[in-house]
DNA sequence: ATCCACTCTGTACTATGTACAGAGTACAAC
DNA sequence: GTTGTACTCTGTACATAGTACAGAGTGGAT
């Protein structure tokens, strides 16, 4: 029951696979044809171009010249292999200092900086880490994006929870964005077809006397925005309401409250 | 290809389907031994009783004494039977009138609505919703739950967005909640246990000199909760940034902001 | 020189969504 | 009534998934 092999599921291990502990390299046998690093870039690889549901072990496989219960040599399971390329990505995130600005920047810099994960990899959002991955990658994003949240006058639980709501934002976010262009693709419907087949459709179906509010609200931002979501004002607006309402934090938090950014910032 | 059975991905189809639309009943040979109704009942209390992944067409089928495919009788498919059990639990949230209510009230009861959504059903968190099912739950529910926003000074496309922005953070919340119940569940490892087993690799591996902030706040966060995360300290905490960022917002918004709750409830 | 821990491989099992074809049923048209 | 046919329900079958298992080969530790 306690293979070697058969480690899916322990979190020791998976810890140990995350942070490339050297005592897990075997010293006996044959040496490796691959290497982790190198299976989890092929599934990234994979996953930025054809989306997660392009990763099976018999498609990374296929791309590394194995065959697909070669990789269960590198990695006790699928889950671990997406563990271990979500760290990568979090490792390969710019980590440009922003120590000197005012705090609004600095914040408005973390987001930024999640958000660009989740353009260059969509999959990232989609990715059910059931518990987060402890490795390298993330401990490093988190020490850095600490320091947006320092000086502030917040203790140590306010500055995790504001960076956690924040994370959260941005995931959820890109998740929304991503599911609307992945629907995109598969439907081969762009968001204006699919109003122009959703329309009239609705109209007979929907009452606008049972639904007033919904239909006034509905129709302004499904007319101001293209479609029906428009993923450019929804980060901006969500990004300032957390800005604004850090800012509330910030002046409950310690009395005098340190120099910031504009109050709104376009 | 236009076939009347295969309609999956066909948006027209899956909104008469969600609007339980007459016509689309048919009106020649034998008569249906199940209801849509019954089909999706099934469906959720499975969902509701093992999560998502109990959710395939064969145990739904076999809840209702049936042979998988009868199911495509009334569905055209998996991923329209997902969308119609979330607007049925939609439909079913209770939508007492807050109308009188200070605004901070309001709009703490949507959240406390949704909440208890995901509560009951974990699951709804966790369907990809690519498109929202436009059915008469979401309806219902998207007018109920814009009277919170009215009346605040805000424009149609402002309270659309900051319903999304609240929508956004219980549903992520409820994520991260049910993703930990989850692994709980699957792992047979509490949070203790699991930091029990990772504590130790974590010690040797993770340099506190390296990341210091990490180290300290991580800590912090880890010592005050039971253990890596507290789901009600994190949806007080999101909650309370989301009144305070909506506070800027309405006092931003129309000049004169009306009466509120207090600044800060508990 | 020997051993066996380890790598890589092929085969095979279980599970999934659903296409397809056939048998039976009951309303619409005559 | 009789017939036609649109519809329901069923059984079989296929492609694809993750991965268990057993065997053949390899090379550092002894």
């Amino acid at each position: 029951m306690l293979s070697s092999r058969t480690g899916a599921g322990d979190p020791a291990r998976t810890l140990r696979l995350l942070w490339r502990d050297p005592a897990a390299v075997p010293r006996r046998g044959p040496r490796q044809g691959l290497t982790i690093d190198g299976v989890v870039a092929a599934a990234t690889a994979l996953a930025d171009a054809e989306g997660l549901d392009a990763v099976t072990m018999r498609r990374v496989a296929a791309q590394l010249a194995v065959v697909p219960m070669t990789l269960y040599t590198y990695v006790p399971g699928k889950a671990e292999l997406l563990d271990l390329m979500v760290d990568a990505a979090y490792q390969a995130m710019p980590r440009a200092s922003t120590a000197g600005l005012p705090w609004r920047q600095r914040v408005t810099g973390v987001a930024g900086e999640n958000r660009a994960l989740f353009e260059s990899h969509p999959w990232a959002a989609a990715v059910t880490t059931s518990r987060p991955p402890l490795g390298p990658g993330l401990i490093a994003k988190y020490e850095h994006e600490l320091h947006a949240f320092e000086g502030l006058g917040l203790d140590d639980i306010q500055m995790d929870a504001a960076l956690t709501h924040l994370l959260g934002f941005v995931r959820a976010w890109a998740g929304t964005a991503a599911d609307a262009r992945a629907t995109r693709r598969d439907t081969a419907l762009d968001e204006e077809q699919w109003w122009e087949i959703s329309g009239p459709v609705l109209r007979v179906v929907l009452d606008p006397d049972t639904y007033p509010l919904a239909t006034r609200v509905g129709t302004a931002a499904g007319t101001a925005q293209r479609g029906a979501y428009d993923p450019e004002h929804a980060y901006r607006f969500g990004l300032q309401m957390i800005l604004d309402g850090l800012a509330a934090l910030i002046g409950t938090a310690g009395g005098g409250a340190p120099a910031g950014g504009a109050p709104a910032g376009g």
